[in-house]
RNA sequence: UGAGGAAUAGUGUAACGGUAGCACGACAGACUCUGACUCUGUUUGUUGGGGUUCGAAUCCCUAUUCCUCAGCCA
């Protein structure tokens, strides 16, 4: 997956963001002279998902644009949840995106001691104490939105509250028993300022620090300082994290940090169509209702990636929604377009038939074969051609012959002429109807005139239709995807998201019938079937044997909408 | 009900007191050996009500709607 990873000069459009990191580099400003550094900081307990290339694209992007730096740390402080299985993958998708953090990889668990230390610090200032209210006693005793909480323990003297934190780091109380709490405002219109939990208890064995500890640090009391350890100076995160905003600041002003990073909230990305969370990702996947996390319909970034997206349309995805503090959702349709507009450029056209029916031309000789060069990207003449064969017998699209045409139609139906790409026009003489009624093959006689398919009269023919020799060709499977779920927003309404679930997201054609050319196909490679859309090689069930082709995306059809 | 945010075409996003623009979509047309691409054109918008100002999406007041927060998750 290397030979994906290109080289972007930096396209991001400004924003607000961009705004106040103007306001604190310049003259004055309380980065003057620094070096912009964000950083992004996922939790190692699943994989990451479009939403997660949002918040990529703006911390690496946005170091890139101003020439600083951007660390990727793994925010692991809750071994709970977490695994180093996640880790790689993270890396993986990150990298494939395109970014780069260089010697910047960190765990926030190197971080623990310091922490630790941190906390002593706090105590020892008489703005943290330890508390043995049990969390349904902490509940009962936070008080509403307008009486403020209660906490028993508070007025615990420094020296003893210091002799149990330490105690407690020691193994000495069971997980739950006891809990540091930061003396901030019990009556505080913030809930996260009513003397908020910065440590708890929890005998877990860490996949970096093993059993080293059995104290953990909660995320609002970890992740200022571990932006601070960094010398983060713009911590970008989303806009839920809002009301955490005062937290950070108080701790970041009552311990001895080493740095003062600014936070500074965005709105996250909603897609239509989907879900983004991590739990309805994770049910989707437990409760086999696809295949994998890199299940092809999945919005993570190995399904995308597998499905046959490309790390630049993602990122001018990224750059064309824009960033902004509006809570907002992007039509998935959007996300297409992108990828087209980055496909057409690049993926090379190919035949394939999907739907296959025969074609008889039955005044071509038997066992002609002529060979006919085709443009490789009609849109890109230096991308050269390749040859295809050409005999009596092809497939098409079993669309592209009606026995009764509907209004406008332009391909095949008995009389009409249509022209076989690069090669011949061919005039529909009749069909072959099975006992059911179906059309099983279809005749027409050619015009040994248009070879090429050119027109020396300057006759018109409307419809130009794709095919695939009968004599030369590979058998495909070919997975095309519609929306993993009915209706926009699966998350609204009374039902579960699940009862929203697409029952046809997934078709699979067994008996597809491809140009020869493919069988070179690599994994992940991905082309232009002509007229169909654009396709992936699969990147885990693909073989010379079984070739397996995803579609990413289908070409726009302005024929169906009329 | 407390605190913190946010409201600009169907969708997303600009305009930082001075012509409401861009992209996607939709529609119409041109072109076409992909009903694709490309090109041209059209369409649709400042949440409501007051105020300040020569001038307001922008400033002020007010109303409304939406989002986030009461985990020993992040």
């Amino acid at each position: 997956m290397a030979e994906e990873k290109e080289i972007y000069e930096s396209t991001m459009p400004s924003n607000f963001i961009h705004d106040f990191i103007n306001e604190d580099i310049k003259e004055g400003g309380q980065f003057e002279g620094k070096k912009v550094h964000t950083r992004f900081p996922p939790e190692p307990n699943g994989y990451l998902h479009i939403g997660h290339a949002k918040a990529v694209y703006i911390n690496f992007g946005t170091a890139e644009k101003y020439n600083g730096m951007c660390n990727l740390r793994m925010d692991d402080t809750n071994p709970t949840k977490e695994d180093v299985e996640y880790v790689d993958a993270i890396k993986e998708d990150i990298n494939w995106l395109g970014y780069d953090w260089g010697d910047n990889f960190y765990y926030a668990s190197e971080y623990f001691d310091k922490m630790y230390e941190f906390a002593v610090e706090l105590i020892k200032k008489g703005l943290a104490y330890v508390c043995e209210l049990t969390p349904d006693e902490v509940r009962e005793n936070r008080g509403d939105l307008t009486t403020p909480a209660k906490s028993p323990y508070r007025d615990r003297p420094i020296e003893e509250s210091l002799e149990l934190f330490e105690r407690m780091k020691n193994g000495e109380f069971e997980d739950g028993k006891m809990t540091l709490r930061a003396k901030i405002d019990l009556a505080s219109g913030n809930f996260n300022m009513r003397d908020p939990v910065i440590y708890r208890i929890n005998r877990i064995t860490h996949h970096r620090t093993g059993d080293k500890w059995c104290i953990y640090p909660m995320y609002d009391f970890a992740h200022p300082i571990e932006d601070a350890m960094e010398g983060i100076t713009h911590s970008l995160c989303s806009l839920e994290f809002e009301a955490h905003r005062p937290l950070y600041d108080w701790v970041i002003n009552n311990i001895s940090a080493p740095a003062k990073p600014r936070q500074i909230e965005f709105a996250r990305l909603g897609i239509n169509n989907t879900v983004m969370s991590k739990r309805k990702l994770r049910t989707l996947v437990e409760e086999n209702y696809v295949s994998g996390w890199d299940d092809p319909r999945m919005p993570t970034i190995c399904g995308l990636r597998r499905r046959g997206y490309t790390p630049k349309a993602i990122r001018t995805f990224c750059d064309n929604i824009g960033i902004s503090k509006v809570n907002s959702i992007v039509e998935y349709s959007f996300l297409e377009h992108c990828l087209r507009e980055d496909l057409n450029e690049t993926a090379q056209r190919v035949m394939a038939v999907i739907n296959p029916i025969k074609l008889v031309i039955t005044n071509y000789p038997e066992d002609l074969v002529e060979e006919f060069e085709v443009e490789n990207n009609p849109n890109c003449p230096e991308d050269g051609t390749r040859t295809v064969t050409f005999s009596r017998e092809s497939f098409i699209e079993r669309e592209d012959f009606m026995e009764e045409p509907v209004k406008k139609y332009q391909r095949l139906y008995p009389g009409n002429e249509v022209r076989l790409k690069s090669t011949y026009i061919v005039k529909c003489t009749g069909f072959k109807k099975d006992v059911n009624g179906e059309v099983v093959e279809v005749y027409a006689t050619y015009d040994p005139e248009t070879r090429g398919g050119n027109t020396p009269d300057g006759r018109k023919v409307r419809g130009t239709i794709h095919w695939v020799d009968a004599k030369n060709y590979v058998d495909a499977e070919v997975r095309l995807y519609d929306n993993l779920f009915t209706v926009p927003d699966p998350d609204s309404g009374d039902k579960n998201f699940l009862d929203y679930l697409n029952p046809n997201s997934l078709e699979v054609r067994e008996n597809c019938k491809v140009e020869k050319s493919l069988l070179n196909a690599e994994p992940q490679q991905r082309f232009q079937f002509m007229r169909l859309g654009y396709f992936c090689v699969d990147n885990k069930d693909s073989s010379k044997e079984h070739l397996v082709f995803n579609r990413a995306v289908s070409l726009k059809d302005g024929f169906k909408k009329k």
